[in-house]
RNA sequence: GCGGGCGUGGCGGAAUGGUAGACGCCGGGGACUUAAAAUCCCCUGAGCCUUGCUCGUGUGGGUUCGAGUCCCACCGCCCGCACCA
């Protein structure tokens, strides 16, 4: 047995078989063991696994089979995450359906992720994009409007104007459509939107109670939801008119010198009525995409209307601008610019000839210091600012608060960033939105007892736009509640509502309802959530807020889906790539040789250069196969890379190399496995001890998801026992290793376990138990510093008294050559760590 | 632009404020072999006046007996920015 090599691509598909035939991973809501619920985010299906999602369900396996291993009753699901843009994108290209294609890409991604012998619940697989799954959606959103969370509004999107559609933000390059290449257009639409607003206090005070998610993540959430305290207050204007504004540094309003307001502010609009350059103004910033980022790395620019607004201290005018950098969406749509202290109003004072006063400065003599080149928004004391001088910046703030609510002016005020979220989305595959159109009724929602609408099979994408829209048939139906004829909608749900509750869904299956509360209330909440650090926000902060929303609707009784979070990094790989006509043209792995230091074209020999290791993606061809891995190397190589060498919170920079010393080390302990002697005897106290070590430190690295560490860990035990002799602890030891490595490899682990002595499946057995007098040492080794520098080490009794240490440091020769006889002043002894001697 | 994160040998990385580089990869040397593969052993941060010494964790400061770790400033890269998922 001993010379013979692992076989994966025998023993892979057995174990495989066996634990399905078996129904070894199927969870058992009726077992009385502890549950635990472990849960990778869901894959989109476009088309093939890619190596992130390897390692993002790697990771969840081996938490999810450790966990079996100590006890647990596991629910370890998967699915799909089914509609989306890319369906409607082949289909479109390909001309073939987005229903067809999503399906046949989730057979063949499913038979990707069986051939890596995940510990999956397959039982419990659903798509979002089936009836079955939406229909359910449809009604829990019917729910939310009951409750009244839901509403119409305006709200801007990107439209291409050529091709009559409207485009997402990642469909908008340099401000254009990426088919038509027209400038785009933003334009209002009446959209559904989901009151998450409402929540904005409850899921931003939950984040303290979430103390196992990530600090970063719990951070960007709050500055996301971002409460802020202001003061709203109206100006009088010139044309007698008021105008409200919202401000976050109120402190400041002596150092106002302009008002502005965003291009669809209503006072914009009525100056654009009359004038027609403010109209030009208007639609020119107007252009190009919505994001954000786009708005805010534009270049500043302001119009100014010529009406000016009363300062409500000074009594001065100050101009009134129309400004393309003040959104409509926050606040009043309206604020007082501040340029010495806001960079964005400092840009537009510094291009329109505006004065920039100073009214915060470090101190009160420096109440004339210029500003070097741009804004200064710290912290200090008012300058300049009449009734305010001498007072710091918070003292300021409550002072002109109070002010302003005094004369009746405005009062203090919180704004939230948190804007509603946006659900509609002008396309075919997606949720349809349960509503009708009447003409005599309004929108009226669809009854319980139709649902679910179910999207029509028979579109065409051959022509842009919404194929809802176009369809001859699908939207004509009659009103509810009058029977007049009457239009469905044709907007379907954003994609983020499919992922805001699929985790209650995998709990429990109903047909007539989204989920059985009792099972929700076994499994839930989710006890470890993995996925990938892009989702830090919005994934989640839906998923929160549709899980507080159901809480209130009082079907669920918990506020908070997952308690635990961990948000894994991607996989990368260097690119290749050659400037062919001008452009960059870019080559996979498999087409390319690699050398030392350089790499050549396998189908013409010439060289190509060597680029950035970055994120794997079909543009930069820089992917690898994961099916080409496991072919080559077997599952548990492939599976034992992913939590190899690197931290699994970082990025994991694919190595060939690195896959070939796995293969070997696969092969390794196979060969180690091998080695057990029946009926040796002794024991092997310095081995126990090592055992020992090793299966709490692993337990430990494996419960933090500290992968790597407990890799490392399996190295040493590996290397430690192929250099002991035969002994009944060495055989003991061999068993222990086979159960270490069981969670991460675990066809290599099945496979050895009968030569060990066990019984029945590896995924069933337990994980070892350990003696705690093992753990225990009796010596250690103490650093030996002088003036902080490492001089010498000491092996000393455990828990050796602070003056035995020190006279023993200080009998140390290298101690006493390095003092060369300078006086000591100051020991430091840190007991069973180190001594440090200051001379 | 704003918010968040990361930065340690040739590479991936380890290190409750206390021996920097565990463990793995690559590379070098050796053993075994007719030979190769496989396997095993040893070496492997840089430099030097090599019983040892000096330097060294993106850069520049600071706190401390002691800093990769804490603080301040900067540089670079990555993630998110509400219609990609």
């Amino acid at each position: 047995m001993s010379d013979q090599r692992f076989d994966p691509s025998v023993a892979d598909g057995r174990w495989q078989r066996a634990w399905d035939e078996a129904g070894t991973f199927r969870a058992d809501s009726a077992s009385n063991k502890p549950k635990s619920y472990v849960l990778e985010m869901f894959p989109y299906p476009s088309g093939r696994i890619h190596v992130g999602h390897v390692r993002n369900y790697t990771m969840g396996d081996v938490l999810a089979r450790y966990k079996r291993m100590t006890g647990h009753e596991v629910l370890h699901p998967m699915g799909w995450d089914a509609f989306g843009m890319p369906a409607e994108n082949a289909a479109m290209e390909k001309g073939v359906h987005p229903g067809g294609w999503t399906r046949a890409n989730i057979a063949h991604m499913k038979s990707q992720l069986k051939r890596l012998g995940f510990a999956l619940d397959w039982s419990r697989e659903l798509a979002t994009c089936e009836p079955e799954y939406y229909g359910h959606e449809q009604a829990l959103f019917l729910k939310l409007y009951e409750a009244g969370l839901v509403y119409r509004k305006e709200s801007e999107v990107n439209w291409d104007p050529v091709d009559m559609t409207v485009l997402a933000n990642e469909q908008v390059i340099d401000g254009k459509g990426w088919r038509s290449g027209a400038v785009v257009e933003r334009c209002k639409l009446s959209q559904w939107f989901l009151k998450i607003t409402q929540f904005a206090e409850e899921l931003l005070d939950g984040l303290g109670t979430l103390d196992q998610w990530p600090d970063k993540v719990r951070l960007m959430q709050e500055n996301w939801i971002g409460k802020s305290r202001g003061l709203q207050f109206a100006f009088d204007l010139s044309n007698g008119e008021r105008l409200e504004v919202y401000t976050t540094r109120p402190d400041t309003i002596f150092g106002a010198t302009f008002v502005a307001v965003a291009p669809d502010h209503p006072i914009a609009q009525q100056v654009a009525a009359m004038n027609c350059d403010a109209a030009k103004f208007i639609e020119q910033v107007k252009r190009g995409g919505t994001t954000a980022a786009e708005l805010e790395t534009a270049e500043k620019l302001g119009f100014d209307t010529g009406i000016g607004a009363r300062h409500p201290f000074t009594g001065d005018y100050l101009p009134v601008f129309i400004a393309n950098f003040v959104l409509m969406d926050y606040g009043t749509g309206a604020i007082m610019a501040v340029p010495g202290h806001d960079q964005r109003d400092f840009e537009i004072a510094t291009k329109y000839g505006l004065p920039i006063p100073r009214v915060v400065a470090a101190s009160a003599d420096e109440a004339d210091k210029p500003f070097a080149g741009e804004a200064e928004s710290g912290e200090g004391v008012l300058v300049n600012s009449d009734f305010l001088d001498g007072m710091s910046v918070e003292d300021a703030k409550r002072e002109v608060i109070a002010r302003i609510e005094a004369e009746g002016r405005g009062k203090g005020q919180t704004v939230w960033r948190l804007r509603d979220w946006g659900v509609s989305r002008q396309r075919y595959w997606g949720t349809p939105i349960p509503f009708i159109h009447c003409a005599k009724c309004g929108i009226v929602p669809v009854p319980k007892d139709q649902l679910p609408v179910v999207l029509p099979e028979d579109v065409d994408f051959q022509t842009p736009g919404n194929p809802l829209e176009r369809h001859p048939t699908w939207k004509h139906t009659t009103c509810p509640s009058c029977g007049a004829e009457a239009n469905r909608e044709t907007d379907t749900l954003d994609t983020f509502v499919d992922s805001s509750w699929y985790f209650l869904r995998f709990a429990s299956q109903p047909a007539d309802r989204p989920f059985d509360p009792a099972e929700v209330a076994q499994w839930l909440p989710v006890e470890q959530y993995i996925g990938g650090i892009e989702h830090a926000i919005l994934h989640l902060l839906y998923a929160r807020f549709w899980t507080r929303a159901l809480n209130h609707l009082g079907m669920i009784d918990f506020a908070e889906p997952f308690a635990s979070l961990f948000t894994q990094g991607m996989v990368t790989h260097e690119t290749y790539s050659r400037e062919e006509g001008g452009r960059e043209v870019w080559f996979g792995p498999e087409e390319v040789t690699r050398g030392k230091d350089s790499a050549t074209l396998i189908a013409d020999g010439a060289p190509v250069t060597i680029g950035k290791v970055v994120k794997m993606s079909k543009s930069k061809k820089n992917v690898v196969d994961p099916d080409a891995m496991v072919d080559r190397y077997g599952a548990d190589a492939v599976r034992w890379f992913m939590l190899s060498d690197s931290p699994p919170e970082r990025d994991l920079p694919w190595s060939e190399a690195g896959i070939e010393g796995c293969g070997r080390f696969v092969q390794r302990l196979w060969r180690l496995f091998g080695t057990v002697q029946p009926g040796v005897s002794g024991a092997d106290q310095a081995l126990d001890r090592k055992v020992a070590q090793t299966v709490v430190g692993a337990a430990a690295d494996i419960e933090a998801l500290s992968f790597n560490k407990a890799v490392a860990r399996i190295y040493e035990l590996t290397s430690a026992v192929e250099k002991t002799a035969p002994s009944a602890s060495r055989n003991a030891a061999i068993r222990t290793l086979v159960l270490l490595a069981a969670p991460m490899m675990p066809h290599l682990a099945e496979e050895a376990w009968t030569q060990v002595g066990g019984e029945g499946f590896v995924a069933d057995a337990a994980w070892p138990e350990v003696d705690p007098a093992l753990l225990v040492e009796d010596e250690v080794t103490i650093a030996v510093q002088v003036k902080g520098k490492l001089r010498d080490t000491l092996t000393v009794a455990k828990g050796l008294a602070q003056a035995e240490l020190e006279a023993l440091a200080l009998a140390s020769d290298k101690v006493q050559r390095s003092l060369d006889g300078a006086p000591v002043r100051k020991v430091i002894v840190v007991p069973d760590r180190l001594v440090n001697i200051v001379a």
